[in-house]
DNA sequence: CACATTTAGTATGTATACTTATTATATACT
DNA sequence: AGTATATAATAAGTATACATACTAAATGTG
């Protein structure tokens, strides 16, 4: 017969079923808390929360998306008005990106929140074994940085 | 000033870098060794392997899948004439899915191929840590099953 | 049996994620 | 300077992922 393999010890599996976890978790909170945001436009809102102007390749580089993803992301956050685009002088093909008053705002009350879920994502593990997984995940991750 | 959150120390964030890797391994792999199927679509795939005509709500069920998404899994696989779907004569509004005789060996074909891969996605860890990081996924999952 | 509630599948809309191609602009090199 | 190459952003196409709503059919209950 068959021999079907067991996808739940597989670590693809694995690591899916856990993003599917943490990205739950994450939206849940946000809502709770009254914010409309996905990780990943945090994520991109954070990246930028330094005030650089950075362009979008930069911000892309920086949190690992991809340069066709991040265009729609940060168009998202412009809509939001959390973020404005500035033609670049020196790179005439770039934008800067930088935070608008609201976004800042936005992104200081964020932070509490999102470090506070974080938690809840590997609300199964202690303490100790939370560590270790973040151990492990970096040392996993090919171009860590 | 702002204080940025590092969320390259965030389990979000590295949760998302892993699936990344994951899948780009997968689909490394499989364009390598002359396959076209997606991580997702071999999940689907192989739970449909023991031939028990499931209908497309447990697949979904068993590979935590969201419903409305296995329906254009489903469909893919059917276009690739790897399975086909017939009117469930008990239930009339489900469908059975079984695998055609090209889906058996595909499937039969693939498994030592992603069962090998497996292990390219933490090359960057030792079997001791690949075992921890497995033993810790797997109680970090919620609903783990 | 009649009605309320579930459930299977589909449809619609939004948001990633990534591939390939294109345009405009920079940069490197001869 | 002139050309080849690299880069920033966008566009188009495919594939998840999920929320919400809808249809049809099944099931539970009075």
């Amino acid at each position: 017969m068959m021999k079907k393999l067991n996808l739940l010890e597989l670590p693809g599996h694995l690591i899916r079923r856990l993003q599917q976890q943490s990205t739950s978790v994450f939206q849940e909170r946000m809502k709770a808390e009254g914010f409309d945001l996905t990780s990943v436009q945090f994520a991109a809102l954070n990246t930028l929360g330094k005030g650089e102007g950075l362009d979008q390749a930069t911000v892309a580089k920086r949190i690992a998306y991809d340069r066709a993803t991040i265009g729609g992301v940060i168009k998202r956050l412009e809509q939001k008005g959390l973020v404005t685009r500035t033609p670049d002088d020196e790179d005439r093909r770039a934008f800067k990106i930088n935070l608008t008053e609201q976004g800042k705002d936005q992104l200081t009350a964020l932070q509490p929140v999102v470090l506070a879920l974080q938690n809840d994502i590997l609300s199964e593990l202690s303490d100790t074994e939370k560590a270790m997984l973040l151990k492990l995940m970096v040392k996993a991750l090919k171009s860590a940085g």
